[in-house]
DNA sequence: AAGTGGTCTAGACCACGAA
DNA sequence: TCGTGGTCTAGACCACTTA
């Protein structure tokens, strides 16, 4: 019998949350109040209100003091903007995504991605670049950045990029804990050099991010360049609360 | 004397907040232990905890079992993806913005826009319409619809919309909460219409957004269609950790 | 008035990191 | 081993909603 070491809290969110998407509670329905969920699980009052704070963060409910805990439409409900590769972005859409040409290599830091990792000059990083391919036709090219003391031999490992993403590779094989990236997005036309790489007429829409990705202690460990087909591809971003008022001044 | 009346909580995060980024402690630095905190500070370690988990979630610091609370780097410290208009992001960019064309009307919501807002065919929304200026140039048309029964009298608010952005107006003077949005971000190239609108020749990159805003309890309220010149615009946004595993199995 | 979630206390033990 | 944050308890009072 093996015994679950997650703590409670987290077990009593996970049994929750099957319930909710079991249908067991429908969108408006009120759950139990934290008092009766305590008496159902035998568990403090903190620690049902911890296992609802996690259900909150994803959306699948929402309080009103006075009111109670309400199950939440299922449509907003899934709010995070993860960090996905664009290969896991399409997949989890139900489209197969291929690699076409692949190479890893360690070349000295181009000027901009020095200053994104925090590198000197010249100093060796991995470059990581793929054409992706979705219904046999290429639609990305990605260059990635990453520092190599982080992914040691990671060009030995070559061939399972071509099946896994990026991000499941470094999790999977180094144990890395991406935590936090930001990303901008450009759209601009083909040029020659664009035409060529994704077998494209010169002048089409394309995609242009930048996303530098940094692990859990703030150390920035990535770089992500893509270039997509704007006409294959469309960015999904949710969006929350309000910016926070600048400061209350206390009397 | 006022008494500020926020939760203690809150009031130690403000507090903590502005020592954080009054630069007494640096980044990298260790916060004073929790306990210590309660001691200075006069609270139980719960409402520190409950501070500290506020200043988590602005990413101005992160902690580590067994070792402390650290300094975050200031670099990623912003995160969220607040939902802002885009007259907001290009302001607090120093952008200076202005309003070129403006409409606003009732009108029957056209098929997709009553998807959106759980409405029946036909029912009446308001409808406002805009152009944005920067710089001389017309770099965005704007298109919003809104459910009436939570804007009365919209219409005699039109001059307020050439000055401040249209959530502002929501906020100040119909006391709306917007709590939750999804965009979707495309590129296109402009046609005719776009290029008479926005002055601009045929064939010029444009990014297309469609963005849904829900209020707190989930009731969908807005629908955001923009055109942008992609020429003028860079979306940036901020990512967080990795899509979580899909249900352990108990045993 | 009754019931809900929000805040707060004062304790306790555990898991992890560093010395 | 010691100090840290992580989890957990059993209470208490408050602010808000609904009836």
């Amino acid at each position: 019998m093996v015994h679950n070491d997650l703590p409670l809290y987290l077990k009593i969110y996970h049994q929750l949350r099957e319930e909710i998407e079991s249908g067991k509670y429908r969108v408006g329905d009120l759950l139990p109040s934290e008092e009766e969920l305590a008496e159902t699980f035998q568990a403090s009052r903190t620690t049902i209100r911890n296992a609802l704070q996690e259900l909150e963060k994803d959306n699948l409910i929402f309080r009103k003091r006075g009111k109670g805990t309400i199950v939440q439409e299922p449509k907003t409900a899934q709010n995070l903007n993860y960090i996905s590769s664009f290969t896991e972005t399409l997949r989890s859409k139900g489209v197969e995504v291929a690699t076409g040409t692949l190479t890893v290599e360690l070349v000295p830091a181009p000027p901009k991605v020095a200053g994104a990792l925090d590198l000197e000059r010249g100093e060796l990083v991995y470059l990581v670049q793929r054409t992706r391919v979705a219904g046999g036709l290429p639609i990305a090219f990605i260059t990635n950045y990453l520092l190599p003391r982080m992914v040691p031999d990671l060009e030995k490992k070559k061939e399972a990029l071509r099946t896994k993403g990026l991000y499941q590779l470094l999790e999977e094989e180094y144990g890395l804990r991406l935590h936090r990236a930001v990303e901008t997005i450009e759209a601009y036309l083909s040029g020659p050099l664009e035409a060529d790489l994704l077998h494209i007429p010169e002048k089409m829409p394309l995609f242009h991010t930048v996303r530098v990705v940094y692990l859990e202690d703030g150390i920035p460990f990535e770089v992500d360049i893509s270039v997509i087909r704007a006409d294959k591809y469309e960015y999904k971003v949710f969006l929350e609360g309000r910016p926070k008022e600048n400061r209350r001044s206390l009397k």
